[in-house]
DNA sequence: GAGTGGTCTAGACCACATA
DNA sequence: ATGTGGTCTAGACCACTCA
């Protein structure tokens, strides 16, 4: 009777847990700083240390925290902006990109990557990995797959793989004239290798990056890249993640 | 000594799992088909409900798996291309674009939005909410934030909210002229108000897309765009998410 | 070797949808 | 009423980092 209907909805405690945690890192940590590690943090808020997980994996999803094993668990910096593309469309590996080459192989492209490319699943095309580094940090991982009839001439290559031979695909690559490109962003798990890389575990959130290329009116190279989702907010367009200050007023010393 | 170095890096269960799970997803399942009980696949693999569920989340990060409390787990369909820019750039509202006005109030806004507007935290704004709805489901809720500065003719409206409201002031906004756009998309988790909307439970993982609008030299809008990340693939450039087909050809009967 | 986060277990109860 | 996924517990052991 008298049961005022305050629990009308009872909130999970791991999702109290993370809106106390969010605002104690707000008010009373500064980045960098390390927490109290798992054991003490779930006794002192009187939880198991899975329900106490719960919450710290939202938090570090949100970019919020970051935890390395046999570490301990710190207070993450904002999210860098990375910029993914801005209103001119150019080649990987043009002047001035944000990537470092790294291999060059021949394979047979994924099925997925296979049905964009419209080509046999059993061709092989040239993969061409590259990494991208900010701020001292792996940011991404990239795999870029051209179909061999992208760059007809690569007599004058005799480089079978490195970056050396990476660089050369690309570079004969960037002789066709680039008509478009195409984006798209979805949520992904870091496969193995791509985990390595980025410096995660396997199966940490990622934002899959995939760019189509298009030249002589066919899809020319498709670009697979694979971006930490923790720390980087991808950015579009010509501010690029820069600050604009468009009130000349208001750049105060 | 004679032991094969076979067990090199142990690989956890559940990632061995959701491995076997995927690849019987693609071979014996089709879309839409309900899954065993999460106790009888725990049971059927010999591991414990919550190792099998940490496999389970994955392929649903992962839009492979859609889980539903009291329903059950079943296939999902693959993700659908959303389209979030195209390389025309237009004001929120304009003719033709994939959201529906639900609402217009005036409020303070958060302080991350204040700060891309350049304004005092305290200013209040308008703010438009939106949702979006594709193929019958819903698979995005916006905020729009309107200083009053951007739309300083609000005479004509008597509505003091609503949806009559919402459409009136992004009219009066879109008497301006846009100069330009600057997107960025980060991952978050879904807000309890977003994930009723989104007919998710809060805290699933969602797809932030931040949108800048300039006119008359500075910030005149900012639009907070939360996608479904289970199921949507974000599409960015003219194709979004339209399969082309530049060879006449292809285009048989 | 001590301390951290990561994995795993075997239970229990709850909220929700459906019949 | 039944069955589903969601939350929570109290342990255990493992992999890793670092002094």
């Amino acid at each position: 009777m008298g049961t005022t209907q305050l629990d009308t909805v009872p909130e999970p405690k791991y999702w109290h847990l993370k809106t106390v945690l969010s605002e104690a890192l707000d008010s009373e940590f500064s980045v960098g700083e390390i927490l109290p590690n798992e054991r003490d943090l779930a006794a002192r808020f009187g939880v198991a240390r899975a329900t106490l997980r719960q919450a710290l994996e939202q938090l570090e999803l949100e970019g919020r925290l970051q935890r390395r094993r046999g570490v301990g668990t710190t207070v993450a910096p904002p999210r860098m902006g990375v910029a993914v593309a801005s209103e001119r469309h150019t080649w990987p590996g043009a002047a001035g990109d944000a990537w470092q080459p790294a291999d060059c192989v021949t394979a047979a492209p994924p099925s997925t990557v296979a049905r964009v490319l419209e080509s046999d699943p059993e061709d092989q095309v040239h993969v061409v990995r590259r990494s991208r580094v900010t701020h001292g940090q792996p940011v991404a991982a990239e795999l870029v797959y051209i179909p061999a009839s992208s760059v007809p001439d690569l007599s004058g290559i005799d480089a079978p793989s490195g970056t050396a031979r990476a660089r050369a695909v690309l570079r004969e690559l960037a002789r066709l004239d680039l008509e478009g490109e195409d984006r798209a962003v979805e949520l992904g798990s870091a496969r193995a290798d791509d985990a390595k890389e980025l410096d995660r575990l396997p199966g940490a959130p990622v934002l899959v990056v995939t760019t189509r290329y298009f030249a002589e009116g066919r899809t020319a190279a498709v670009s697979v890249a694979t971006y930490r989702a923790d720390t980087c907010r991808l950015t579009f367009g010509d501010s690029g993640g820069v600050e604009i200050h468009h009130d000349p007023e208001r750049r105060a010393s």
